[in-house]
DNA sequence: ACAAAGTACCTTGACAGGCGAGGTATCTCA
DNA sequence: TGAGATACCTCGCCTGTCAAGGTACTTTGT
């Protein structure tokens, strides 16, 4: 099976973000990682991506920079900015509140 | 904070149907007793309840009936099917799989 | 008798995010 | 020279959420 569509909705920003976190990266590699660390099973397309970066960058909390490329295009560079690390944190407590919910209101007792 | 929006998207389907497995119930109750396990940090709201009730019954999940009114307006009670339960497991394996892959996507270590 | 509040259901239209499909450009290797 | 990997981007559709509005019945208080 593989997450995608609603499933991801609304965490494709926290995902970016969290990624960010451990250093400027750029589209490509995002979407390979996230590819690799979730075993294939989470896809995150590629219009997926390109969108939620514009959003994040209209909404301040990641910048860009065009950077050298090792082999093949150039590539865009994403950095966070302490919007987005305020964005990141505000949106982790959004998850593990979601995931405690969810997790009371799918259980079969109570 | 309230778990609205995008972060409860895609699980309606799921927490409706977990309600139905414990027996039959209308909007109204399913409603309060969500609003009340969630100590009112998740809402609802009654457009996306009936929307989700209608997807529903559309796909063969649920099925309704007109029942007796205890006080108030007359009620519609909702039966969850075989194939409803088929989906609430599927959808119960998926939240699962979200959880895991989201925890490993946003960790900071890694 | 009348109003307000609670119970209970439903629809319409706007909005936003995911994504299929399509496009561009560069580099490597056979 | 052509396939495949790297790398970016946009347009338009689809779907689920929800604000706003509506209907109708019952209870309770004045």
């Amino acid at each position: 099976m593989s997450i995608t569509g609603d499933l991801i909705r609304g965490h494709t920003d926290a995902i970016i973000l969290s990624r960010l976190l451990r250093g400027d990266s750029y589209g490509y590699e995002i979407n390979k990682i996230i590819s690799t660390i979730s075993s294939g099973r989470f896809e995150l397309k590629e219009a997926t991506l390109y969108t939620a970066f514009k959003r994040l960058e209209e909404s301040g909390c990641i910048a860009s920079y065009w950077g050298g490329s090792g082999a093949g295009a150039r590539r865009r560079y994403y950095t966070i900015t302490a919007a987005g690390k305020d964005a990141y944190h505000r949106l982790m407590t959004e998850w593990l509140e979601t995931k405690e919910i969810m997790d009371k209101l799918l259980q079969m007792e109570g």
